[in-house]
RNA sequence: UGGGGAAUAGUGUAACGGUAGCACGACUGACUCUGGAUCAGUUAGUCCAGGUCCGAAUCCUGGUUCCCCAGCCA
């Protein structure tokens, strides 16, 4: 009897992407003799984003789950924009999110004389030759979308003429643009990536790595199927817009007979309320949008990692958004919950005012100081806790004030009873005003019983503020960032504008003069702090002894806004 | 009829001829010395039209919409 329905632990399994199906079951048939060989290859012309994140992910996750291997590849095939600056943050932001290649670095150039042996293979052939056509003829001969091309009058000349122009060409004979090396394939293709593409171009350019070596440089399409077929990739993982080119990939290893490895294609990602193209990213930083690469608003691992990212929430992230071939935009909202996940958990407790508002306690104990018990993380009972100095001058935060306080709000407010977290239940009892009637210092009275934050007679206050001591504070900048765009697709622009015009003014605001609890002094640049009620900071690399600076990762959810937010709107 | 791909809640993803599920978001409520976290719940979906089948998101036919391709870029 088999008729029962299956229900046991398989349900539990995590399912599969298309991708991992692909490759489970070439394990099981034993299609690739049990290896597992992936790849990331990056052309070092730009820095790392969150799109490639994904990428990254899969290719180094495929291979830790498989027992396999990927590969870090530099395409280096286009001497014109590449540089060893990008070559250098690349590494750091891969081994950043946690990966390691162990050993197999490798790159495009590496193997240029292999990619030439093989050319010479092809003109053997007879399905290479050696075309004198400019870029311009060759564009029009290629014919259009609906139109076929045209055989270039180069296509057949003879297999010792293709092979001697070839060497000349590989020599420096010959200046820039003026010959190629084409595949023979058929000008009449549908697909126009299969109308005698181009294999080399002449350019006369240093290499960061062969340096003058070569003057002639493979194309994408001739070189990449050839470094994976070299270094033995079983799975070349790429993304969608390469499924035209495929068949070329194809093509070019069956004819060279060569170790063939299966390519296949993935959607790349968008995030709301960013752009994440190379294109629009350079023009950000260029026009001075943003300050460079690194700008904790940038979709960078660079940007992300000094926004106070942790590498842990962008895998996690990585691994939830899943794989497909479909395009999409993920809500950058599912970023921001892993990285809160990630931070709840890991995040030191501390107290910071960002907005200060000083507070009086008229009847406490003048010059007196009182070192009270912090908890660390209460998330994470190994923490431990930590002393915070407690007086009678304080500073709170000026948003958990108001004179007269709406409904809903829970805070201080004339007359009103509140707790100050790990200290006392205090009373507004004074409000302060300068001449221009804003409110400038806050008068209370404490209950000495309630030390340690706790009413022995069992009293409840309807909130708690965070708080700290005047005289002890540090000063401190802090970075507040909010979406680079007012748009969730920054490319919905008006008729005659681009992106650009979606820019967030308020992207970025500064404040000055922010107090944090004296336990940050010497707080190193990197490390991570949840400012208590406020969000996630980071400490920033312009952070000094002498001058704390902050950025804001990511705000904690925040009911009250959302009740503001819905209050303002009635 | 140029070719190639793809369509599942607001968003992202499962279900591989057999109960359309999960996560994020949004909205309730409980709890709380963070209006955090946690917990419980609500919300909402198979692009359209036919067909095959006991049974279709899944197979077939026909449409619709979206993406990619005319670099000597990758």
């Amino acid at each position: 009897m088999t008729n029962t329905k299956q229900n046991n632990n398989n349900s539990e399994k995590e399912r599969l992407d298309f991708i991992r199906q692909i490759v489970a079951e070439d394990l099981k048939t034993n299609k690739w003799d049990g290896r597992v060989v992936t790849r990331f290859p990056p052309e070092p012309n730009g820095y790392l984003h969150i799109g490639h994140a994904k990428s990254i992910c899969l290719n180094f996750g495929i291979a830790a789950e498989f027992a396999g291997q990927c590969h870090l590849r530099f395409d280096d095939t286009n001497p014109t924009k590449e540089e060893q600056e990008y070559i250098d943050s690349i590494i750091e932001d891969v081994h950043w999110l946690g990966w390691d290649w162990e050993g197999h670095l490798y790159y495009g150039s590496d193997y240029f004389e292999q990619m030439y042996e093989y050319a010479v293979q092809l003109i053997k052939k007879g399905k290479a030759y050696v075309c004198d056509l400019t870029a311009e003829q060759t564009r029009e001969y290629r014919g259009t979308l609906t139109k076929p091309g045209k055989d270039s009058p180069y296509r057949n000349r003879s297999v010792e003429e293709n092979l001697n122009l070839f060497e000349r060409m590989k020599a420096g004979e010959f200046p820039d643009g003026s010959r190629t090396l084409r595949a023979k394939i058929d000008m009449s293709a549908p697909n126009l990536n299969m109308r005698d593409p181009v294999m080399y171009r002449i350019l006369h350019a240093a290499h960061p790595r062969t340096s003058d070596k070569w003057c002639i440089y493979p194309m994408y399409d001739w070189a990449h199927g050839l470094e994976d077929s070299i270094e033995r990739i079983t799975h070349s993982i790429c993304t969608l817009e390469f499924e035209n080119h495929r068949p070329l990939y194809d093509w070019f290893l069956e004819k060279l007979d060569a170790y063939h490895p299966q390519q296949i294609e993935f959607a790349r990602l968008n995030l709301t309320y960013t752009v994440m193209s190379k294109r629009k990213l350079l023009k950000l930083v260029q026009e001075g949008h943003v300050a460079g690469w690194a700008d904790p608003r940038m979709p960078t691992i660079c940007g992300l990692r000094r926004r106070g990212y942790s590498p842990q929430a962008i895998r996690e992230f990585c691994r939830r958004i899943g794989v497909n071939k479909f395009n999409s935009t993920v809500d950058i909202a599912l970023l921001e919950h892993c990285l809160r996940e990630d931070l709840n958990k890991t995040s030191p407790r501390v107290m910071a005012v960002l907005k200060p508002l000083k507070v009086v306690i008229d009847n406490y104990p003048e010059g007196q100081v009182e070192e009270l018990e912090a908890i660390n993380n209460p998330e994470d009972p190994n923490a431990g806790v930590r002393k915070v100095p407690f007086s009678g001058e304080l500073y709170i935060e000026r948003d958990d004030f108001m004179e007269e306080p709406p409904k809903k709000f829970y805070r201080l407010a004339p007359g009103r009873e509140v707790r100050l977290r790990y200290a006392y239940f205090v009373t507004c009892t004074d409000v302060i005003k300068d001449e221009n009637g804003e409110v400038v210092e806050l008068h209370c009275t404490y209950d000495p019983a309630t030390r340690g934050g706790d009413a022995p007679d069992g009293r409840k206050v309807k909130s708690t503020l965070h708080w700290v001591s005047a005289g002890h504070a540090l000063e401190a900048q802090v970075r507040l960032y909010d979406h680079l765009f007012t748009k969730e697709n920054p490319d919905d622009a008006v008729e005659g504008e681009d992106f650009k015009s979606n820019l967030n003014p308020n992207s970025l605001e500064i404040l000055a003069s922010c107090r944090v609890e004296p336990s940050l002094a010497g707080a190193a640049p990197g490390s991570r702090y949840q400012f208590e009620r406020l969000g996630y900071f980071c400490v920033d690399p312009d952070s000094s002894d002498s001058k704390l600076v902050f950025n804001r990762t990511v705000s904690l959810r925040d009911p009250w806004a959302k009740i503001q937010k819905a209050q303002k709107k009635k």
